[in-house]
DNA sequence: TGTGGTTGCACAATCGTTTGTGCAATATTA
DNA sequence: TAATATTGCACAAACGATTGTGCAACCACA
């Protein structure tokens, strides 16, 4: 197929291989290469569309200019959107993205890391989905990595995502602002840091407010069953909260249909607030308040800290960071006061 | 880093590189290789963790199992879930995928295309951003392509796409079944094949019901504004229709937005119906009627189409295919019979 | 003319695989 | 016991690129 090698405009250019590799590869006058030869061996190579081989070059250099996004599926929202700036801030840096899904499963983990070891990716971006740090903190000896959204408490790996308690504290604080006291918090899979953070800033808001005896914490899962099967139960309490706190659009969902279900309003019988940012969220009526998190930031900065990273200017260290989230405020929150 | 190679593990074990080498791609029998020397050698590759590289495999072996996936954007829900379908069919296959965005430019077309003919890919599945195909006729010649979503009327080159104008069609019908005569189409950009088929379809849907005197064609773009001026500007006729067919659910918001201001409802006032699907249209109110489009069919044809192509199993010819969306029924129309 | 510096390029090793071929040592057969 | 098969492995070339080094040819200068 794409025949064309250095070897073929070597022999029909009369130079080396040598010679033609260092023209191409822009070394030219590094090593004295003549002008007429330069241009000889340009032209034969842009009439013949060269294209160099990344496979040999990266077997030759021990650098393949890709960086590795392990990532749990690309159906939601959130993560497509991640792997989106991801792609686009790598580009900028000249890096080609490899993305590999783990379907949300831990076992699939394992294997999804070898795929990129073996490409010899230069960095790996990861949202991991299980409890164990262990397949990563392996190959982070070999290589840079970063997780993103998700981290270990346990594990010293560096991570970057959203200040989850502090968009949960925002969240709830709005609430109880607009005199919110019983709050239902829908959370989902209770072992990820995102969700323990964010129903930690939760309870915090509550404690400060002192309202700890109101906290109520429901759910297990990021599905809209789980939102729709956990308010259709509040719902039915003689002390039904006056508003819940949705851990995600998902949630956000299945709660609107059990409310709907109830022949009740949004924002008149009961206010809602989501985490998690999507267009639609504006044309729902009433159109949801939620917590919308830093994806560009975070995808950006992923990036800029790898590359950092694979060139060696900066140490592992101090370098999780926690990005503040920003509340999007629509019409489901009525004011109670 | 990944020190670990055929040529350590053949020192380590005392074996000879040429042996190790096939004990681990598996072809030990092939080659009557003892099987005390493949239990050593075997277990010597688990302890140090070898990872093979692909990178020389590809070189060598002049196949990197790898596909290529080229896509505007992954912003769009639609293309990342078809990136996503992509991607779990690749795997199934023994594929990875590397996935480049155009940005919906045309100018970074070639560029995209060099970067995966550069790395060697297998098989191209591409989703072009511009008027030609000239770019992807060239690549053709040199690797398997198909094109999917949009394709080229003026090329042969083999495509997977929704039947646009079937879906159309029926979306129209739907509309004047239940009675509606004045209806306007909402499209995107004109040159894109999808939006020209889905055109043709509602034109052709009013011709066979005698309607084409009501014919009325607006916008110009895929954008939540485009479907809010448009929408803005029939809503002030006199004669305004009494549904509107949006081509995507970006112009679908637009035109929600554009109908709320003017203080009317959806489906009482004027009824809409949307290409694509999201689980989000079932929760607004009303809930959207739409046209969803086969997005898992369509990646997952494309991939098997593909890898067949890849193992020389088919012929490039004959391969285009067009599958019929679904209607999917929601509140949003009027019965105005 | 001899010395030394520059210019312009080629040679060859290397990256980590795969695989055709060759060659001992052992086993089988007559 | 000799001839032949079989078993078990090693050698070496090739894939397409990069790069340190070497070596002519040319120039300038004394």
């Amino acid at each position: 197929m794409s025949n064309e090698t250095l070897l073929t405009i070597a022999q029909r250019t009369g130079y080396s291989i040598s010679t033609v590799s260092r023209v191409l590869s822009g070394s030219a006058k590094k090593y004295r290469i003549g002008d007429k030869t330069v241009e000889i061996i340009k032209e034969e190579a842009r009439k013949c569309h060269y294209t160099p081989s990344l496979l040999a070059k990266g077997l030759r250099n021990k650098e393949t200019n890709t960086i590795g996004l392990l990532i749990p599926s690309l159906e939601n929202y959130f993560f497509s959107n991640l792997a989106s700036t991801v792609i686009t801030e790598a580009t900028v840096f000249g890096y080609t993205v490899i993305i590999v899904c783990t379907q949300e499963k831990e076992q699939n983990e394992a294997e999804c890391l070898r795929q990129l070891m073996s490409r010899r990716v230069d960095g790996i971006v990861a949202v991991p989905s299980g409890h164990s740090p262990k397949e990563f903190e392996m190959i982070a000896e070999q290589v840079p990595i970063i997780l993103i959204d998700r981290y270990f408490e346990s594990s010293s790996l560096p991570y970057i995502c959203t200040d989850n308690y502090g968009g949960s504290l925002m969240a709830t604080e709005y609430l109880i602002k607009h005199g919110h006291k019983r709050i239902t918090c829908i959370q989902g899979p209770p072992f990820q840091t995102p969700v323990r953070e964010r129903v930690r800033g939760y309870n915090d808001a509550l404690k400060n407010a002192g309202l700890s005896e109101y906290s109520n914490v429901a759910g297990e899962d990021f599905t809209i069953q789980n939102g729709y099967i956990e308010t259709k139960l509040v719902l039915s309490y003689n002390d039904r909260p006056t508003a819940i706190l949705a851990l995600s659009n998902t949630i956000l969902l299945g709660a609107i249909k059990a409310i709907s279900e109830s022949q009740m309003k949004i924002s008149d019988d009961i206010s809602i607030i989501s985490f998690d940012n999507n267009q639609f969220l504006d044309y729902m009526t009433p159109s949801i308040t939620r917590i919308e998190q830093p994806i560009q930031e975070i995808g950006i900065l992923a990036i800029r800290t790898i590359v950092k990273r694979i060139h060696g200017n900066s140490a592992p260290e101090h370098n999780s960071i926690q990005l503040m989230p920003r509340i999007i405020v629509g019409d489901s929150v009525k004011n109670l006061k």
